[in-house]
DNA sequence: TTGTATGCGTTATCAC
DNA sequence: GTGATAACGCATACAA
């Protein structure tokens, strides 16, 4: 249960016979050291199995290495089936890999996280703060970006804040998505819109409100929270509501999953009846039944942009406030 | 862009006109300081804002209250929508956050991540490990573990190390499904069986292997990976070879779900002609068409109980060789 | 090119 | 109860 005494700079000095400057010098990889020396000192490190404590070269050098991921969700949330956040992680968690730094996940779904977040962040144990998916006008990433921590959200931030943001094309995506439910006919063409108090879900249903209002086409909305209970929920308002309409665009797959089942059980056909348009392209997408016509995200894409975003900020670099991905319409059998 | 300078402990300590050491006790939660003192001291970390620096503190504690989630998969796998691995993140946050320590997410699909995430366990960059499904006879466990680093894996390490583990009942839980298949009329069983290099995959088969050879009947077997699209290629070769079977277990519910779509194109009904059982319960299983019976297992609950006993063996406990949690029979309609 | 000396911000061991 | 003071392990400015 005891491990060895770990062995320091000191020890591998003494081995290799040199100072425990050159060591470190040798370790960090400085081109000013004497060949021969080097490969003694490298052989030391090896017998020894050296390995330099990070805490003690955080101490010095100020920098972590290790980026922190906030989710400032409901742990439940985040880890439905919905793919936004693993796609998120996973690119995260790629980009990092390459640069050879730490992922330090961090959930906020309740105020104690939160604030837990708060403290941990802006006691700077990380380099920087990639933040997932914001709720209302979080004033954390502007909070962080005054104390010079380096900071991007995923999202544009809905408190103006002016830090750099990197997001999807969502308006462009779901215009193309109501688009094709008009061109194909479509008159009534309702929403189920994902949350409002998230960027996502506003700007999905103002893309829907400018693109039926600009047909001439009337307005239908339900709201849900992405998730298939609230789709499910919204669905069956809408059909109560209007009892005519021919087509739903909803603001996520997963409602979208729950408009086909709802839709089905009302007894209606999909896409004969009804045509039924989703958001995200996550991979039950293309096994509902029918398969489900999406507007597809690079949702890891989005991770890792968003990370290499953030490297390049805490490496000192000018960045653009803002990067927006491309989205597409991926047309399958329910519209 | 340039934060202010952060204030430290000796900062804290001139304002409240005591010494250092004393703010550290405050802080740290000594209770042998005076009570005005204490207020003193609190007041002039509220003032100043202080955080302390976690480098320096790990330095001279050796601990880093941290802990690695190890999880030695391609990214691509690791987010699928499978719901597993996402399921024992959000166990291992919610466990850890209650604990107030860090989660490092360490993804290590490849060779050269996996020799990353040697060289930083080893280091003791973290107090503990937690590795999520292992890859056939991996040496990293065993070798963290005679190094005096607590570790503790999810499912029975395939190479017969010592080390701590946590599983489900996977073998109760596959008896329990095949044996509804039995009861309920079925004699021409088929498994969908998951990756053989990976204990959950060996073990769900032999599960099988047992249970139908115990009820005399034949064993029909097609071997996929847990993925959808393995899923439904094992379903083709099992048709083409049993065009007889009237029963599917399939050891993941991607699979499955795989397989009754596989079936539906081969004109087969389900459950009528097939019967389907999965196993996971994962949140699409009550959405699939039919909605698939399958064998729930608890993943969030089993990241939460890995963490928690990780977190004992770091506190220096004695912790218990394994833990097996419970699986349940879930029955819906495809069986 | 290499070594010496210093400091990074804490906690812990002592005296007082 | 409180205050000096010595580690903790490393990187680096400076001297040689």
């Amino acid at each position: 249960m005891t491990g060895a005494q770990r062995p320091t700079l000191e020890a591998v000095a003494r081995r290799a016979g040199v100072s425990r400057a050159t060591v470190s010098r040798v370790v960090n990889g400085s081109t000013t050291v004497a060949e021969p020396i080097q490969e003694a000192v490298r052989q030391a490190v090896a017998e020894l199995g050296y390995v330099p404590n990070l805490a003690a070269r955080t101490l010095v050098t100020q920098r972590t290495d290790s980026i922190a991921l906030v989710m400032p969700e409901e742990a439940t949330r985040v880890f439905s089936d919905d793919q936004v956040f693993p796609g998120i992680i996973r690119g995260a968690a790629q980009e990092l890999e390459a640069a050879d730094k730490q992922l330090v996940l961090m959930l906020a779904g309740s105020p104690a996280g939160h604030e837990r977040v708060a403290r941990y962040t802006t006691g700077r144990h990380v380099d920087g703060v990639l933040f997932a998916s914001l709720h209302g006008a979080d004033p954390l990433p502007a909070r962080l970006a005054a104390l010079g921590i380096p900071v991007v959200c995923s999202g544009r931030p809905l408190d103006g804040a002016e830090v750099p943001y990197i997001d999807v094309d969502q308006v462009g995506g779901v215009t193309r998505a109501v688009r094709h439910l008009i061109d194909s006919g479509r008159r009534r063409i309702a929403t189920i819109a994902g949350p409002q108090d998230m960027v996502a879900g506003i700007e999905r249903l103002s893309g829907y409100r400018d693109t039926v209002a600009a047909a001439g086409l009337p307005e239908m909305v339900a709201v849900g929270d992405f998730t298939r209970e609230s789709g499910a929920a919204a669905m069956r308002e809408l059909l109560a509501a209007h009892p005519d309409l021919d087509a739903v665009f909803a603001a996520s797959d997963l409602m979208a999953h729950a408009a086909l089942r709802t839709l089905r059980e009302a007894g209606r056909r999909v896409p004969e009846d009804v045509a039924v348009i989703g958001f995200d392209d996550i991979e039950t997408a293309a096994y509902t039944d029918p398969p489900l016509t999406t507007v597809r995200q690079p949702i890891v894409e989005l991770g890792r942009q968003g990370t290499r975003l953030l490297l390049r900020l805490a490496a000192g670099e000018d960045v653009e406030p803002a990067l927006i991905l491309p989205t597409e319409l991926i047309i399958r059998d329910s519209a």
